[in-house]
DNA sequence: GTTAGCACTTATCTTTCTCGAGTGCTAACA
DNA sequence: TGTTAGCACTCGAGAAAGATAAGTGCTAAC
């Protein structure tokens, strides 16, 4: 889409000195580039077409002496034309393999592990993001008593999760209360919407309860907490340690901006929420509307399960990160990730390619 | 049971320290204190008796030419001998009430919020914890059929809480065989803690549930899965980014180690495991053994039910934090807290005291 | 036991200086 | 027209030096 306007030699250039960049994190300068770089013509040469990168965007300059730094603009470039893939060795495979052994059934379990995976093999920040979903219903209630004066109330989503709320009685219920009310709630909240739970179906809902109608003021509350916490997506960080080895995060005011804005999550869910499903997103800086990622870079891939998405792994780091390992970390992982939750039957240590270990 | 050896004048003028370096977080010199913390004797005895204190261990001093700062022991002392109560504002008990008014159901997100409360008020990173339970054992097995291929398994535990397993089962099953597989597993299996689920007693569930044995091994796993998360406790930390603001994490290397230990969290939960139940805890860095707070300070409180331990709220943050003001936030917390957590049948927005508001 | 006074210590802050990497520009060259 | 060598210039990083001031320990007087 665009680059087209580079010449061979400027593309070239460009490349080197976002890798030389993102391996040692400095400025990089023209006589650096020819003899480390295998860039072919002298430093002045190259210093003309550093100058013309720079009126183009795609590079930038900390201060007059200092070398050139990729822009935003620059580490695009270089994220779409990646070409050649990262081959992971041996040891980051077995490590996803190690996961995979574990089986765990819980996708939210899954997703973090995962986070776990990918920020130890690309140390930078692991994410595991459950996105929001504002369309999820109930599908099916059951309960069960617990005790005379409180029962379980089992909930069974439409995205395919399980929740569950004690409530508690204070004038006790019977086993055949809890029948009766289930069965009300089944045929007349499953498959409904927050917005859907209007005041008239609450009241039909009481007045059927007759004398127990006093029950569904909490359960409904307890719908509504349930839907919600769905609703609200969730957002877990691992390995956010590494992130501070890295220079540019040396400033504690910039991290802590970023941590505050972890926390707060909203703005982070939004993004990917709004992702493209079935692609690695990469977003750079400030290419997103996030303030908070000013200076950082985020790769996630959401994880898809027919046709619905149940959430997103990715690595969260500095502007100038590996984006060819984060790249192939992502990638393999997400894939292998979709290989276990569409076939969860897998039943001993081998994967579904029959591969072992290694 | 210490501090008796110091004479009245030497605690006035250890407490004038500690109080004084909490609120600037510098050394404190001997003029400072006669001048603005009302020490009635001049300079010089002053630093007479701020020399001894040193030499008894309660204060240190950064370099020669510097003023004291207060050890951990000094701290301790101050921390033991705290009388007067840090009185609440009214805004404190004000965001205190806003939390009790949204009365969750489920412990863990009244203890999350709990900790953003308290997080919020004292202005140091908040802390939720669920302690490791190796004691915790499932006291009923349900099952519900999602499809002819799946079911969902719902685990009552011994703690109180319930956890879901979708289970999948590839020959199909039918309503009636969960049913008999749930009879079995509340006989057979309830009541037992990881270690009693012995090899006889999978191989008598499986000959049990004859041609449908195959089904038990993935169950076994699941509830293996289940008590091994009960039993790693949990820890969840809120405003974290506060830390960054005190000097004395202005240290990258330094947060960034805590940080590692805190997402490790192993450490943390030792300690909270063995606290005392009914106390405030306060851990004043290497008092622990737990390396990493040894600049940092752990005040917390376990949440007891019933004589049994829920989980805890608590305060991360720098040695020289306002004991006085946590103490009392988390004092004030967990007992509101025990109000809800005990008597969840409150029905609106006022307290069991019939307090509204501020 | 307390206090005034004084010499001494030492972190911190500012200023100054040097060093070197890297640039832009000009002029020569292919 | 595109490439290269050469050179003056810029500017940040880091070292060195000096001034400042807070705070101490000690001695001697009260």
């Amino acid at each position: 889409m665009f680059g087209n306007e580079l010449s061979e030699r400027k593309r070239l250039i460009l490349k080197a000195i976002v890798e030389a960049h993102i391996e040692g994190g400095d400025p990089v300068g023209s006589k650096y580039l020819m003899e480390n770089r295998n860039i072919t013509c002298s430093s002045a040469t190259i210093r003309n077409e550093m100058a013309e990168l720079e009126s183009l965007g795609y590079l930038e300059q900390p201060h007059t002496s200092a070398g050139r730094v990729p822009s935003e603009l620059g580490y695009r470039f270089y994220v779409d034309s990646l070409a050649q893939e990262y081959a992971m060795t041996a040891r980051e495979i077995e490590e996803i393999n190690k996961l995979l052994k574990m089986k765990m059934t819980e996708i939210d379990q899954i997703l973090v592990m995962a986070s776990k995976v990918a920020s130890a093999i690309t140390n930078y920040t692991g994410i595991a993001i459950k996105p929001r979903r504002s369309n999820v219903t109930i599908e099916r209630f059951e309960g069960f008593a617990i005790d005379s004066r409180s029962f379980v109330l089992v909930m069974m989503l439409s995205n395919g999760s399980v929740k569950t709320r004690n409530v508690r009685v204070d004038n006790g219920i019977s086993t055949e209360t809890i029948g009766r009310l289930t069965t009300l709630l089944n045929s007349y909240v499953s498959g409904l919407t927050t917005d859907g739970i209007t005041l008239p179906i609450i009241m039909d809902l009481e007045r059927e309860m007759g004398g127990d109608g006093e029950l569904i003021s909490p359960i409904i509350k307890s719908i509504y907490e349930v839907m919600n916490e769905i609703d609200s997506g969730e957002l877990k960080l691992s390995g956010l340690d590494r992130l501070l080895q890295y220079p540019e995060y040396a400033d504690t005011d910039r991290f802590r901006e970023m941590l505050g804005a972890l926390e707060k999550k909203d703005e982070i869910l939004n993004l990917v929420s709004e992702a493209k499903d079935d692609d690695i997103n990469v977003i750079i800086g400030s290419e997103s509307a996030v303030k908070v990622m000013d200076h950082s870079a985020l790769v996630f891939k959401p994880i898809v399960k027919n046709g619905k998405t149940l959430g997103a792994i990715g690595v969260i780091g500095p502007l100038r990160m590996d984006y060819a390992k984060v790249l192939a970390t992502i990638a393999g992982l997400s894939g292998r990730l979709a290989d276990l939750i569409n076939e969860n039957s897998l039943t001993d240590g081998e994967d579904k390619n029959g591969r072992k270990g290694i």
